[in-house]
DNA sequence: TTACAATTAATAGTTACTAATAATAGGTAC
DNA sequence: GTACCTATTATTAGTAACTATTAATTGTAA
């Protein structure tokens, strides 16, 4: 399944989809896949700051990669798909939605589904050893349908003591479906910071 | 001969433990720690069929990554159970809270869960054939532990044409652990369909 | 035609190895 | 003492999957 004929930008775009799939795939057999020199592949890795297989293996052992960074919420408690993070500040997590999580009769994603995204990336790009909800404002902006696939973007907004302002968006196909502000308290705080901003996420 | 065997036997022994607990140890990194040659340890690794350090980390990451990172809520968490409802009024439901639902750490149950009971009674209580939360204000008063039952109280405070302002009130062991304030727009009115009552979310 | 981006090639150096062979230190056996 | 054996260390050649740098080639647009 030879890939051929493509810009640039679109082959940098799936060789990014296609590592965020399966990291495992070295240069040479993204060069063969994509039919391009390994050369450029290096070049495409390069501008996209993405790291060699070997040190993407190692992340995703360690599960450094992005979710290993999260103190509040273990992996298997985030709903959705954690992508980026950057603890204390912001965070995207995908959520692809099923049939199971929709109204049989319309199809409608029933709305606690996308509050939970929501609510858990909120928590989880907190800093803190435990970090519990509030106060929550929510705001569904337009129906999503099963099969659509979630982006949810959080931020946060202000921080005063253990109180964090957090702005969620989620949008399906570049379209605003939710936004939420929630006030979330951290309990504990994990200050142990070791520096290392990305190269785990990209 | 025997003091040399059996010094050999604890070294592997211990490369074994080493690597057990830290499969990213290389052999330079190994025979820095037991102040043995790298070849040593080679032929230690080699006897005791110990893959190379590359080959461990593949290991470690294809299994870890095997985790379905995907969870979704299921369907028997969510929902609680109905136990009375006036439809357009008023309705009650309760939620047996379990360890699924907590943090692992704290035992804490997830805010979404409780947002969940209380978004899908909200819906519930609608008479609409399809009703779809539109905002939503919440707020968390006291953390719920794994275990506590959770009682959510729904009325409808408001109607505007399509629009219903519906109040929650969650209770643990009589005391208030959340109250939100829903709107819910109902997108087709079901009073005269057969069998009105909301498959919707129960 | 020239200019520039995109692509490919070529070269040297790195890590963490495998595989094979050889050298050395120490003891044992007769 | 010499032959033998084991454990250890060293050496050499070769591998995959890179980084980093420089250079050459191709395509395309002004």
């Amino acid at each position: 399944m030879i890939i051929q004929n493509l810009s640039k930008m679109e082959r940098q775009k799936k060789i990014k989809e296609y590592l965020l799939k399966d990291p495992f795939l070295s240069d040479k057999k993204l060069a063969e896949l994509f039919n391009f020199s390994v050369q450029t592949i290096r070049l495409d890795r390069l501008e996209m700051g993405i790291p060699e297989m070997r040190k993407r293996i190692i992340q995703v052992a360690k599960n450094t990669s992005s979710i290993d960074k999260v103190k509040s919420l273990k992996k298997e408690e985030i709903i959705g798909e954690l992508i980026d993070i950057e603890l204390g500040k912001n965070g995207i997590a995908i959520l692809k939605t099923t049939k199971s999580m929709a109204f049989n009769r319309t199809g409608i994603i029933r709305s606690h589904y996308i509050f939970s995204l929501a609510d858990s990336l909120a928590i989880s790009i907190i800093d803190a050893e435990v970090a519990l909800t509030g106060i929550a404002r929510l705001s569904y902006k337009k129906p999503v349908y099963a099969g659509q696939t979630l982006v949810a973007k959080a931020r946060v907004a202000r921080k005063r003591s253990n109180k964090f302002l957090v702005s969620v968006h989620v949008k399906s196909n570049q379209k605003e479906v939710f936004t939420g502000k929630l006030i979330i308290f951290s309990v504990k705080d994990s200050s142990k910071k070791e520096g290392g901003i990305n190269e785990n996420s990209y």
